[in-house]
DNA sequence: GATGAATGAGCATTCATTCAT
DNA sequence: GATGAATGAATGCTCATTCAT
């Protein structure tokens, strides 16, 4: 501690550009393709838009992915995982009751996916997903069968707790989520036709389909 | 300055051509459209494929769609309406229960669309809305906004009659039609990954949503 | 919707691809449509003609003007543009007398377009001006409007030297143009009928002209 | 001169129409191919407008004329003949001075040509006429060499009487007919950027070419 | 003869991908 | 690693021409 403490006083003669490193740059190429696919759906965007909106080369996209459809893949890939871990995190040490617990999961899909640009990954994926099976594939294994498996185990657990009475949601999980897709898709397809107050309607979406399993609000031992 | 002018042209030949009318020849040109869209998206669906699909040439296409916004245009228009208007009649004349009418209508939706190539014209629209505002506009206006009419009739009816105490999907249609929705898309993305009973999920539907929106068996003055 | 948006797309190869500058690309590009378009007309043209004989790929082509069209205009724009600047700058420095004058300026007419490749031009645009209003509009501007300055000096000077007595060809420039017109147009349609010698028959309008507008040798000072 | 004299007193049930002999109909559609032709240029003209401006269907066009050459062939064939005609039946007994001949010959050219749609004729033939050899044959075998014979028995006939001293447009006629070709191109050209008072210059050329050509009055032995 | 629906060759243009620099 | 000029396959659309009616 004694010494110069100028470690990273370099000598940069050329404006400080400091190279971002290779992780910066992917994470520039997969934002900058999220806002283009999402606007132009996966045929109409041009990689060269992908390239000039993230600051890049045409050529630099190939350092970083194999291919438009890798690059597509790369994009699913990255962007629904987050949010899920997150979920299942909250899932897997909520104290509170179930209802709390949709609440907040709700709240969650909204602020991170409803508001977010991330919502036309959704829309894009319906859209794209028949031509690109492997890659629904994908989509299916690390985030849909994930997010079922979540949706189940709090059915379990409601069940388990005597929060609510019926398994049917337990055997049909898109039953909880159905309206969830419904709000993405209206959002980016009839928002301009007439509005919707996503959040006022998953609100009201927890209130019916609670009720509709038997719900109680203390559970049956309470 | 699309196409050639190039003067010594084309010279037709062979096949024997016969007249089917007009009609016949357009509807199987909508019907070859929707496979092929279906199968490649509206950016992959190549109009020499509809063309041979629908037993013309491609010039043909040209007689009866502008071009291949029209021809997808022509699709939706075509598709929805009747089972929409079908469904319309049915409501107005329902002597029944407001569950009995349920059933019959997701009966007809799971009939005429989830087991009919016509569900790809949902996805599809999904898929390429954005890019087609007039088109997501039209189908707003001719199937969207119609089909909440037909829901909010309904829930106003089973309100009146006593048989449900929420108005919560008078309010928000889309908690009805969201499963339906998501039954769509699941069908066309996820079937291979895991297969779902639509028919039974929509079952279950009615059955969670009727129970949250207050259901009594009888209506009230019973 | 022109063009395709397929997935999987080419795969370049081969050739080992040198880079010339663009300017030269450019040039290159230039003497081809010229060669083509004076063959074929605007719209007999075909892109990839004009690529193989630039020696391109017709994707280039597209790298330097927007479309057929624009390469027309660059062609038009670019051809007659040094010829007149070399004409307006011998004007306006020559001592001699307009005899003189219009002997050199023909003279440079006839080997810098009538025995160029040049003179298609003049030919196309008569042809397609009618089709390409804004560049009639352009090649009036950039070389007609100038020619004609050029003419009325020139007749503007020998009156005022005495050379001429008439102010018919100030008044239309026209007059001492036409035949230079004429010879073009000859040249490429009816040369195989009738062979023309356009140094010949300039010499003789020049002599025709000048006698017409009421020349003496030395001025009426002399 | 007996019996009734009903002949064309045909018994039409639907309205009366004439079935237009076969010369009417071609010459319907002759005309309605020059304003098309003008317009567009060849490769531009579409066969369908043609006809639909002829008021018959496509197919009738190739009942008439064997394909779109034909057709532009017909046009230049038919246009022309007639006003050459007249000029050469005019100027085989025409008993005035070569200079009242020229006007004359000059007010027909511009009252018959450029005032007409048919100073397109011209226009088109210079555009196209490298793309059809045999059209620009054919024009000159039948328009241009007989235009040249006559400038030529003119100016011999002028020569011969002592009107004239010069045999520079008997060698080359051209120099007489040139600046009514600049008017023709101009008219279509350049018109709306500077508007031509054709009949103007041709007053002046004909002042200015006979004085070139070493006019006296009444000629030498007058 | 007249019609116009049907045909399909032909071309302008786009854009994913490569690779010399 | 980064660049972007060059490539050329792929496709939407046009329109001269035919021929069944």
């Amino acid at each position: 501690m004694t010494g110069a403490d100028q470690t990273p006083r370099a000598t940069p003669r050329r404006p400080p550009r400091k190279r971002p490193d290779a992780a910066a740059r992917r994470q520039a190429i997969l934002d900058a393709a999220l806002a283009v696919f999402a606007e132009k759906g996966f045929a109409g965007a041009r990689m060269e838009d992908v390239a000039r909106r993230a600051g890049t080369a045409k050529g630099t996209l190939y350092l970083h992915f194999k291919d438009k459809a890798a690059l597509f893949e790369g994009l699913v890939r990255t962007a629904a995982d987050p949010v899920l871990g997150m979920m299942e995190a909250q899932v897997a040490q909520f104290p509170g009751s179930t209802r709390d617990l949709l609440v907040l999961l709700f709240a969650r899909l909204h602020g991170e996916i409803i508001c977010t640009p991330r919502r036309h990954i959704v829309r894009l994926l319906i859209g794209e997903g028949e031509r690109f099976p492997e890659l629904a594939d994908f989509y299916f294994r690390t985030v849909v069968a994930r997010g079922q498996d979540l949706l189940r185990a709090i059915n379990a657990r409601a069940l388990a707790r005597g929060e609510i009475t019926s398994d049917a949601a337990l055997r049909f999980p898109q039953l909880i989520i159905g309206p969830f897709l419904t709000a993405v898709i209206w959002i980016d397809l009839f928002e301009r036709s007439e509005p919707l107050d996503a959040e006022a309607m998953l609100a009201a979406h927890i209130d019916v389909v609670l009720r509709g399993l038997g719900w109680r609000d203390e559970g049956v031992g309470a």
